[in-house]
DNA sequence: TGCAAAATGTTGCAATTGCAACAATGAAGT
DNA sequence: ACTTCATTGTTGCAATTGCAACATTTTGCA
């Protein structure tokens, strides 16, 4: 994940924090957050710790929408935290929070910092977007099983490695590929019956060729 | 549809197409264009026409990426345009094709029209990313037919009408919905009978009550 | 350490879907 | 206007899934 601040002395970063008038907050571990920071337009940044964009919707489905990371970002925008959403923080997690009509109105012929932020903000998203294509990818498929698969190649091909470290834990896992935990259950049975894979606690092996 | 060189006058955006060595390509209706234009890390803007990033895998399974208008971009990072993905002509159209590296180059200290330039890209990236967001509500849902009416819901959203003009045929709706047609043709044939909607021509009228 | 809650595993069964095959309709081009 | 190709409609059926219900294991924390 690019650092926001890349290419951003320290000084500069503190001078850009204070012309965008953010606000750096901090929430302990398994708090929805949403409801503290929702206020118009606002991009956050994550300086520390891991929270997840969930939807709950009528039926009662969750979702994860999307996992954030140290250095991920998100917003009205980016994620629609419409009231439909939640932010729930995995761990302890520290946050800035900047109105994006800050953003906007900075002038970017005065700093060149700003020029480098805004050209930053640019390259994150740019890679947001192929998160959520990878995520349409498995969408795509018709099974769970090819599902499954699917992910497992994505997962694998992001650090060149046969073996996953799940980010999430089976009920999540469930819960962001769209398809019932106990379905999901069922397919990993049968997939490590048939030799495809193993599993150890958190790590799945894949012992079927690339494709 | 924001336009990328919006706020740049006509003589500035002929200086930074000058300068970012951009192409301007025209191709024919129903023309696979991809293999002319994609050589590393590209940008691509669509002057006119419309197109679709489609994408075909091992099954055959065709699924609509990504439906492109005027004043869309797409590109190599944007959409991975990797040798699975293909773009469709559905009209002529007219593109500029960019390096992406070129764009990392340019010097933002120098000219402000710069500047400009990339926080108009990042303003469309934006709200690419709500687009995308958008399709995995729609993929969330676990039947077809509230996955057909979560779309009707977003498109009907999108312009405050009860009224949707599908942009697509029903065969291509069915594939950016990533569902079989033939079922989808089913389900809609049951909510018409149900009077949640009408269908003429390819305006479906929504006939129950927002929720 | 021990208890309560969360996560995981398992299975039967009904509901939903994809697939295939074909008919009917509509569109495009000469 | 005619022919050809693409799109749409329809249906039976087998495969897959979601759901519910429950047992078992793991985790978190008092």
């Amino acid at each position: 994940m690019i650092n926001p601040f890349q290419n951003i002395s320290p000084k500069n970063r503190e001078k850009l924090l204070y012309t965008l008038e953010s606000s750096r907050l901090t929430f302990p571990k398994n708090e929805l957050i949403l409801s503290n920071i929702n206020q118009g337009n606002i991009i956050g940044i994550v300086i520390k710790g891991m929270m997840q964009i969930i939807k709950t919707d009528y039926n009662g489905t969750r979702t994860i929408i999307e996992e954030l990371e140290e250095n991920d970002i998100f917003g009205t925008i980016i994620s629609p935290l419409s009231n439909e959403y939640d932010i729930l923080t995995k761990e302890e997690s520290t946050v800035y929070i900047i109105d994006y009509d800050e953003i906007k109105k900075l002038d970017l012929d005065n700093k060149s910092y700003y020029n480098q932020f805004i050209k930053n903000l640019l390259e994150i998203i740019i890679l947001k977007i192929e998160e959520r294509n990878n995520r349409i990818e498995i969408f795509t498929k018709k099974t769970i099983r090819n599902k499954l698969l699917e992910y497992f190649n994505i997962e694998s091909k992001k650090n060149g490695l046969r073996v996953i470290n799940l980010p999430f834990n089976f009920t999540d896992l469930a819960d962001y590929l769209a398809i019932d935990r106990s379905a999901m259950s069922r397919e990993l049975k049968y997939l490590k019956e048939e030799g495809f894979i193993e599993i150890k606690n958190h790590k799945i092996t894949l012992l079927y060729d690339k494709y």
